[in-house]
RNA sequence: GGAGGGGUAGCGAAGAGGCUAAACGCGGCUGACUGUAAAUCAGCUCCUUAGGGUUCGGCGGUUCGAAUCUGCCCCCCUCCA
């Protein structure tokens, strides 16, 4: 089996521009292809993660992976399946991001084999008549108007600015098919008509072929976008969210997203993938545990994968070594107001919020349910506390 | 440039001088039931030193009293040019 049936397997390609040429492309090893990452945040989150394994798996297939980061394009705003204009960014900001992916990636990809460019680089030096008129001619206003990615904006009002984001991305294309010998296109599916402008753009100007193809957005059974919680992005840096925070994202996913996921996510071959599929029912929570584990090794290393499954267990079963659980470090004197304290320990944003949860009966310190909001908390060296069913964490006295 | 409509809590959306810290829905939180799942049910969901305090795009004005009336400003949408 190659690489790409094996993609098609996992259900990770959702279009393709033509499948009989990429899949030899790819199974033979000569696709050289890029994915663009947009620097509008200074960690990569799970939506990118998807890329990153599929260009790993590439990579390990012969293929080589050109990463292409919108330094340049992220000063636009790509509108695809945005309701409303981006904020721009600042040219320091941009700057800042771009640093910080190429750091997260290069865990991740071999970059003795692959390529890292920003299309800064390019985009930010063209001339605005000269470029119109290299390949202004080769977009159909009428066309572009028709794409997918602008409905939505079309009802709400889309500037030129962003309109011109599809042209920056196709010119890319070009750019990189050019200078790299670039042949195929990777993006979310979202990106779909972006990317066609592209192989268009080539084909228009060089008269070559040129590929794209789509992965599937990662989607939860009810057609929710996943890695994201209702405080934000589940973030790849272990500063933005902590290895046991992302470990239980993945721990916590509904049933019926469960095998999706690993087959989407993990690197664990198709046929043990199976097996699990015939696994009975009762299971699902051992294959939740794979997942979760799979995943955090894959992004934070072995170690912490390991603390993680160890915290979680003794958490939430009593077993296992509770020494790995998350912690925080907490100024204060010998005793101290509980409100305070879950203020202190940033599991409430507010003393309102507090002394609701702790009078609903929501927290829990050192195996005692407090259920005073004035209580005085004796605070030696630390103190275990559980908020809700799912949240603990360890206060250290500083 | 002209005409009209609009900006209310994380989101959607009521309210049109006091009874409004602001209906309702979604989302979120807690509890019950469970399997660290889903579904369901109940409560909560601006801040607080628990006395109060600060909110309805922004800054002023009228009034005993303003999300509600008014002046200017900012932003968004629709139609015309």
């Amino acid at each position: 089996m190659g690489i790409y049936e094996e993609l098609i397997e996992r259900g990770l390609l959702a279009q393709v521009t033509d499948e009989k040429e990429i899949r030899e492309l790819v199974n033979a090893g000569k696709a050289k292809f890029y994915i663009g990452f947009d620097p509008t945040a200074d960690s990569l989150h799970v939506g990118h993660f998807m890329a990153l394994c599929l260009m790993k798996r590439l990579q390990d297939a012969g293929n080589t992976p050109v990463i292409l980061i919108g330094g340049g394009t992220a000063h636009i705003g790509d509108p695809s399946g945005r309701s409303d204009l981006r904020q721009m960014m600042s040219k320091e900001v941009i700057d800042h991001n771009v640093s910080c992916f190429k750091k997260q990636m290069s865990h991740f990809i071999n970059f003795d084999k692959a390529l890292l460019v920003n299309n800064a680089d390019w985009l930010l030096n063209l001339n605005y008549i000269e470029f119109l008129r290299d390949v202004g001619p080769c977009f159909s206003v009428n066309n572009m108007l028709r794409a997918e990615c602008y409905k939505q904006r079309m009802e709400r009002g889309l500037s030129f600015l962003e309109f011109n984001y599809m042209i920056m991305q196709a010119y890319d294309f070009y750019y990189l098919h050019e200078h790299y010998g670039c042949n195929m296109q990777f993006g979310g599916d979202d990106q779909w008509s972006n990317m066609l402008a592209g192989t268009e753009l080539v084909r228009k100007k060089t008269g070559k072929d040129a590929y794209a193809m789509t992965i599937t957005l990662l989607l939860n059974s009810e057609g929710k976008k996943m890695g994201k919680t209702a405080s934000g992005a589940i973030w790849l840096d272990p500063n933005k969210t902590s290895p046991f925070e992302f470990f239980q994202y993945w721990r916590n996913v509904d049933d019926a997203d469960v095998m999706k996921c690993i087959k989407l996510l993990t690197f664990l071959p198709l046929e043990q993938i199976k097996e699990m599929e015939s696994w009975e029912d009762n299971r699902i929570n051992q294959k939740k545990e794979i997942l979760a584990y799979e995943l955090t090794k894959l992004v934070h290393g072995q170690e912490e994968a390991d603390k993680a499954l160890q915290a979680a267990k003794a958490l939430f079963s009593g077993e296992g070594d509770d020494a790995n659980m998350p912690s925080v470090e907490v100024e204060s004197g010998d005793e101290i107001n509980i409100l305070e304290l879950l203020v202190k320990a940033e599991l409430v944003t507010s003393k309102s919020e507090g002394r609701r949860l702790v009078e609903q009966g929501g927290i829990t310190i050192d195996g005692e349910k407090k259920t005073n909001p004035n209580e005085i908390i004796a605070f030696k060296d630390d103190l275990k506390i559980k908020k809700g069913k799912k949240v603990f964490i360890k206060v250290i006295k500083k």
